[in-house]
DNA sequence: GCGACAG
DNA sequence: ATCTTGTCGC
C-alpha cells in the first residue's frame, strides 16, 4: 500500500482547508536529527499541463550528489495560496518513491510552519513521509519581521499571530534573505544551521538549485533522460 | 469592505 | 511557476 492511500486527498479548496486543519496537530518540532549524512532537495517545474518533480540527494558533508529521481505528471490541483502543497505533493511523492536512498532530511522549496495554518508544504511532505523536513521559501508568505543584518549568517524571527513560525536568513552577504521554517521532526535552530551549511556560494541552498535544474531538464526531454536509450536513427539499421 | 497571499 | 532584453556589477 502506498503512503498516499493512507490519507484522503481533497477535491476542493474547502476539503483541502479541512484536511490541513486536521493534520496540523501531527507535526513534530524537535531538536533532531542527531546526524544528517544525506540531504534531499526537492523542486517542481511546470510546462503546459505537465508538472515535473525532482529530488536530488546530496552528501551533507561534501554537498556532492549521491542520487536523484524525477517524476512527470499532470497537475491535479490548482495553485491556491495556502493550499500549494496539494498541487505539488503527488509528483514529489512519486519522485521520492523512485529513490533508493532514504534521506536524513528533506529541504523543500516553499514554507513549513510559516504558513497561514502552520501547515505548509514542508510540514505536509514531512508528515506523509515520516522524514525530518524543512522549508526554504524564496519569497515572503506570512509573519512580521525586521530585516536581518546585511552579512551572511544574520537572521531574524518571523512572527505570525504572536508565534515564532520561522526565520528570515541572509545566506550570502548583500543578497535578499530566504524564509525558512520547520517542516517536521526538526527545530528552528537546526533549520537555520542547515540552510546556511547548504548555501556556501549562492542565495539558495545547493539542494534547491540542483533539484530546480533537474526538474527543468525533465520537462525539456519528455521521453528521454540521463539513463535512457539513444534516439532512433533517421534511417533504421538492417537490410 | 479592502488588502495580502509559497510555486 | 512562466512569459522575457537589456543591463548593472564583480
Amino acid at each position: 500500500m502506498d503512503i498516499e492511500d493512507l490519507h484522503p486527498w481533497p477535491s476542493s479548496a474547502e476539503e483541502g482547508l479541512a484536511l490541513q486543519e486536521r493534520l496540523r496537530g501531527l507535526v513534530r518540532e524537535e531538536p533532531g536529527p542527531a546526524e544528517v549524512r544525506t540531504v534531499a532537495g526537492l523542486d517542481v517545474s511546470y510546462a503546459d499541463d505537465r508538472v515535473a518533480a525532482a529530488v536530488v540527494v546530496l552528501d551533507a558533508a561534501t554537498l556532492l550528489p549521491v542520487e536523484s529521481a524525477v517524476a512527470v505528471e499532470r497537475p491535479s490541483f490548482p495553485y491556491i495560496p495556502g493550499l500549494f502543497a496539494f498541487r505539488e505533493l503527488p509528483a514529489l511523492l512519486s519522485a521520492l518513491r523512485r529513490l533508493e536512498t532514504v534521506p536524513d532530511l528533506l529541504v523543500c522549496d516553499g514554507h513549513g510552519r510559516a504558513h497561514f495554518r502552520r501547515f505548509g508544504l514542508a510540514c505536509h511532505l514531512g508528515l506523509l513521509t515520516g522524514l525530518p523536513a524543512m522549508g526554504v521559501g524564496k519569497t515572503f508568505l506570512v509573519g512580521e519581521h525586521v530585516e536581518p543584518g546585511r552579512e551572511r549568517g544574520s537572521f531574524t524571527d518571523l512572527v505570525h499571530e504572536g508565534e515564532v513560525v520561522g526565520r528570515t536568513v541572509r545566506t550570502q552577504t548583500g543578497v535578499r534573505p530566504v524564509y525558512v521554517s520547520v517542516g517536521h521532526r526538526v527545530d528552528l535552530d537546526a533549520v537555520t544551521r542547515h540552510v546556511l551549511a547548504l548555501s556556501p556560494s549562492y542565495r539558495l541552498p545547493e539542494t534547491t538549485r540542483r533539484a530546480d535544474r533537474l526538474s527543468r531538464e525533465a520537462l525539456r526531454a519528455p521521453e528521454s533522460g540521463p539513463a535512457s536509450a539513444p534516439p532512433p536513427a533517421s534511417a533504421p539499421p538492417g537490410r
